[in-house]
DNA sequence: ACGCACCCTGAAACCGGTTTCCCGTGCCGC
DNA sequence: GCGGCACGGGAAACCGGTTTCAGGGTGCGT
């Protein structure tokens, strides 16, 4: 005769008979959400040890509406400046008991807003948003129920929601110097998206940095991207007055100007000198190293998931907006031009 | 007077009352699992639209006991492997309307286990795994509970798990026959886990090879870390019979071996020929650029959620074990040594 | 001795959808 | 004309925890 009993897992009920209790006993003694005599409690505790009680997570959450688990979305998870913060984000929210789960946006704002709609739906704990434009759309539904929203890297243009940036305007206005202070007079600029906070703060430190020194901006949009970098970068490259230095906005663009110089046939730093924002791996290994703006990235991403369990375990009421400062690292891709010249254009 | 009015969300219950219909019907038009008179659902699609209903997957998922979810675990989501595959499987699960949720073992086979179990208890539709141990360890409790495993990378000794991955020993068998070709006799190897499939294949490739050649293997451990990788090239290049030429088994430690080549100060190729597993954007960035084994990461991708989607769907029972086929990429940092030897060792 | 407060505990409601079960209607075939 | 079957739709159970509410017991103060 076959074995017949049912198979299902075992649930709190079935942990509460065990130990002789009420369902509701033996969750606050599992929760030690309320006081339980010290005799249940430990009843309790070895019944769910011996059937090996696992609660049923989904369960819990409808309950709570709510799910320990935070949404992140980012423009692109390929972005080793991504992967980066997510790995440290995922480390960080796991040791809390924390979940992530992840959503590409590839900079679409359509895509932003549906992403938010499902984490809405599923009720998700909290979201940490690199937005893909400066309103930052869609985090309304989620603010209106009650769901922190973190902004991250990218500021989001609503008073309702933390922030942790670091500050690029004054990071790429002391990179685009520290070219200066090396004798280029034309300096180029390959920038990100201007709609997005990033791409408007490094393009503006670069601006300011150029405006202070009197020269004349010369710049080229790549939108974050590679291929467009590449473009952008021929681009500067093919002007009548070639800048004899670049600055980049976000390393996936260094990628596509490196490409660019190669096909040109340009020496670095010789005939055009290299620094761009972010530093990837890659950038001490290639010929020559490349100077780099560092972002604080770990520490940014600590900062998030911290803004979030604060949010959430309801530690803080405040607006929070960080701003954590970059860290320029000098490699020697930017040495100084070849012969000095005089603004003579 | 405030407004007092109730400002919960609307349910499906709201959506009934609405439509003039009982919430079971609303439910059938809303997911059409059941015939509804096209007037009926009329009436309801309507009354969702103008209450703008989105219905709450919480609730949804704890009566059909899982989730549209695919829990994806992966070592280190920081490698580009990884982040690219992630970054693959998202838009193809998300086409599908599935979420991710991520999770890193760190190599980890505690961290997989509890991981595993998360998972279990949140009734995730499925899991991708890049295994920590060739065992899988933790997985029965998940297969136990219905939900499909896939092996990704790493194949997992389990008869029911399907599995994605590339043929690692043929792809490094052909790697290492490359520069045998070229003239190397003396070719080192840094290796991976040994432990783990994919160290073990990548291993063997390169034995099999030198077997076949009659060549002395030199074989130095990395872990998959580039710090481990550094130490264990730099033991490579310690040897009395230094390697002409240095096999590594993925993208991190190539970026360890590349800096304690550059420790060395010796020249690539001139002094050792390079060539790795895996093809990072910045394999074609460094100088000389690198020699590849590249992974059909796409393609693995993709597959895997296809394998997943075709069980969560019950559109198949048997299991399936794709293994697809890597591509070498020559590129100048694998040249012939300077003059090539007798093997006089 | 009585009253009140506090602490534990269990019964039952609850979260918000989905699914089962059952009933009523209408059509078809014999 | 009647039995049976197919189909549409509503009431209620259900998923499995958590939380409210209320009651019983104990201890302390007067």
């Amino acid at each position: 005769m076959p074995d017949t009993r049912e198979d299902r897992p075992v649930g709190i009920r079935d942990v509460a008979t065990r130990a002789g209790v009420s369902p509701a006993t033996a969750s606050r003694a599992l929760n030690g959400t309320a006081t339980v005599s010290s005799e249940l409690r430990a009843r309790v505790l070895e019944a769910a040890g011996a059937l090996g009680y696992r609660p049923n997570n989904l369960a819990r959450s409808l309950r709570r509406q709510r799910t320990d688990t935070i949404g992140v979305i980012v423009s692109d998870i390929a972005n080793p400046h991504h992967s980066e913060a997510v790995r440290v984000m995922e480390d960080a929210a796991s040791r809390a008991g924390w979940r992530l789960i992840l959503c590409n946006t590839d900079e679409r704002v359509d895509k932003q807003r549906s992403y938010l709609e499902l984490l809405a739906d599923e009720r998700v704990g909290a979201v940490i948003l690199s937005a893909a434009d400066a309103a930052g759309s869609g985090t309304d539904a989620l603010l209106d129920l009650g769901i922190p929203v973190v902004a991250f890297d990218r500021v989001i243009d609503d008073p309702r929601v933390d922030a942790v940036t670091c500050d690029n305007q004054a990071g790429v206005h002391a990179l685009t110097e520290h070219l200066i202070g090396l004798g280029h007079l034309r300096i180029g600029f390959v920038g990100g998206r201007p709609r997005v906070a990033t791409g408007a703060e490094r393009l503006e430190g670069y601006r300011s940095a150029m405006r202070a020194a009197g020269l004349r901006p010369m710049v080229e949009d790549g939108e974050f991207r590679a291929d467009d970098a590449e473009v952008a970068a021929r681009r500067l490259l093919g002007r009548a007055g070639r800048p004899t230095a670049i600055v980049v906005a976000n390393n996936t663009m260094a990628v596509g100007t490196l490409r660019a110089v190669r096909e040109a046939g340009l020496a670095v730093p010789r005939d055009v000198a290299l620094a761009t924002v972010d530093d990837p791996v890659w950038a001490e290994l290639v010929d020559p190293p490349l100077t780099a703006l560092a972002q604080p990235v770990r520490a940014m991403a600590e900062a998030a998931v911290r803004l979030v369990l604060e949010r959430v375990n309801g530690k803080r009421q405040e607006v929070v907006r960080l701003v954590l400062p970059m860290e320029l690292r000098f490699r020697r891709s930017s040495g100084p031009p070849r012969r000095p010249l005089r603004a003579s254009m």
